[in-house]
DNA sequence: CTACGATATGAAATCAATATCACATTGTTC
DNA sequence: GAACAATGTGATATTGATTTCATATCGTAG
């Protein structure tokens, strides 16, 4: 049923209806018909032919490198909560961290398809920025910083700092990295920044052997930590920058019974649901994940609302959680 | 720019391009003319523009309870994966739990938005029948089992049977259980009743104050475990209907100084990634999580192809993973 | 009493695409 | 060489909504 039909029915105009759905004058005398009449028919309108006409979707665009991920469905756990309550639907890219499938979404959305996009991002590569500057709808890029653009970030640098620092304060003396891939501004390259500030202020140096970069998975973490701890001269604290790295770290010390936190230290960032009930509860650095998209969506409506020139970037400060993996007296 | 200003730019008719974009007849000489206008000028043809006149929007409705989960989102990563390669994207409606939300999200898809529809449900009433019966477009049921309805299940009862079996067979008499909503077929009363079933055929009875309800979360498998160990009596077993609630429970015993396997088995179902890095490693009847995803992705485009009146129930199997919180001579 | 703004109305134009239709052109079969 | 199918073409109708526009009504200020 169109809106025509509807109207006849209805015993009204097509303008009618159409005022009716979109707050326009209309006499109580024909809103009750309309009502009347809506309860009869169950009639809906068109959200495409409304798009077509009004260039509203009522759709955000959201692009992730994956779904399976707790800080992943925790960001946008709070990304629907916002942008929910104010009518809209989120049209979502999993990537599977593929960046030409980054590329085609952007190119997806550019056209009159969403309204809006916040993008999750890892990696940002010269046509990824090519694209971005091309967008014609607002973009909110959630977990990374970019500058020009509207961002929400952690503040990666600190939270790897801190992690490191407590270890250090704690007397560890032949500190480990494993990292994330540094193409990956704020997981990679930032975690590493801090990490190596913590151990510089310290008056320590790392051994370049006992830098390990892993994917973002536990079984990499697991064979990361089997690399470090195959050398003679073993570390005794290991900063992993992410929980999963961590667990899976964790998971060869225990089958090579190399005691935590007595013979190594742990230390995470992100504070994974699971790390109070690893065999060795995991000291992490809380980011908030959730609260990034929820700020994420806040910041998208209010540059759908009016777009301004000035691009903020905000950042959500860490909670360091202290639990068992480096419990040691200092 | 739309479409007859492009055709103008190319140096074709309207037909042409729209031709070009959906495989019509064409010839070599047109095509040439209008990828080399294309490249010059960025054109896109609208989806909205083109969903009101061929009523395909390329869009597939998924409605899911929640996203940070990790059994939602390994379901979801199938479902993404088997559609975006089809060319499909995913609106996504996270219902929070909420039973209105689903409805109205079914009400949302049962216009003319979506060209298919994926429903994570948790609980049926006889408004989701009512408005499921009204669906115009084709609907898959995913993680519960709804007659006359295209269906991918998994097998509870068989993995709660097999895993509460497993447990009694290590010697086992007083089995308890921590479940979730019955009004949830599938997670709530299936696993129950496999549980049941295996308790009945090892001849021995569950005390009543042994089965607890919790909520899908490790907090409240934490507060479920503590009134389990409140009674002088204690379980030497128990089910948990997740391994978030097992996670929860054995994070209490660990406090309480109860040793897992020696005092009390454990047993959960979902196989989280976090299982094996658990204090003491938690045996969990595996679920094809990611697999339902898939099979459920596929039913619907064969259903979006040619609908057939014969409803299909798919069920995936079970495989149970024993690890170290069942590990006991029988 | 006129002028004016606020409210109300429906016909018709518009949005950006696809579907239909009538009509060429070419190739193949009898 | 006529008949017919397959391929190719563009003008125009159509899709289902919103927006514009011209116009009507009414209360009130000057």
């Amino acid at each position: 049923m169109n809106i025509s039909e509807f109207a006849r029915e209805a015993g009204v105009s097509v303008s009618a209806v159409s005022r009716y759905f979109n707050n326009g004058y209309l006499s109580e005398d024909k809103k009750q018909k309309i009502k009347e009449a809506l309860e009869r028919t169950g009639y809906t309108p068109s959200y495409s032919a409304r798009a077509v006409r009004s260039k509203v979707t009522k759709l955000i665009g959201v692009i992730l490198p994956k779904l399976s991920s707790e800080s992943i469905s925790r960001v946008t756990e709070g990304i629907s909560q916002v942008l929910g309550a104010e009518g809209f639907e989120l049209l979502l890219v999993n990537t599977a961290n593929d960046y030409n499938r980054e590329i085609s979404s952007l190119e997806l959305f550019r056209q009159n398809r969403v309204d809006g996009v916040i993008f999750l991002a890892s990696v940002f590569t010269d046509l990824h920025r090519s694209l971005l500057s091309k967008m014609r709808i607002p973009v909110i890029i959630v977990g990374q910083e970019l500058k020009g653009y509207n961002c929400v970030c952690h503040n990666d640098e600190g939270a790897a700092y801190s992690m490191t620092k407590l270890m250090l304060s704690k007397g560890a003396k032949r500190p480990a990295f494993i990292g994330a891939n540094p193409d990956d501004k704020a997981a990679g390259m930032d975690r590493r920044n801090g990490f190596d500030r913590a151990v510089k202020e310290a008056g320590l140096t790392v051994d370049p052997k006992f830098c390990e970069i892993a994917k973002f998975s536990m079984e990499s973490g697991y064979e990361k930590a089997k690399r470090l701890f195959s050398y003679k001269q073993k570390p005794d604290c290991v900063f992993c920058a992410t929980d999963n790295i961590a667990a899976g770290a964790m998971l060869y010390l225990r089958e090579q019974s190399i005691r935590v936190p007595e013979d190594v230290m742990i230390g995470g960032v992100g504070d994974s649901r699971f790390d109070k009930v690893l065999y060795v509860s995991l000291s992490s650095a809380h980011l908030h994940y959730k609260t990034a998209g929820i700020e994420g969506a806040k910041m998208l409506l209010s540059e759908m609302k009016n777009s301004s020139e000035v691009h903020r970037i905000l950042q959500l400060e860490y909670e360091i959680i202290e639990r068992g993996s480096t419990d040691r007296q200092p």
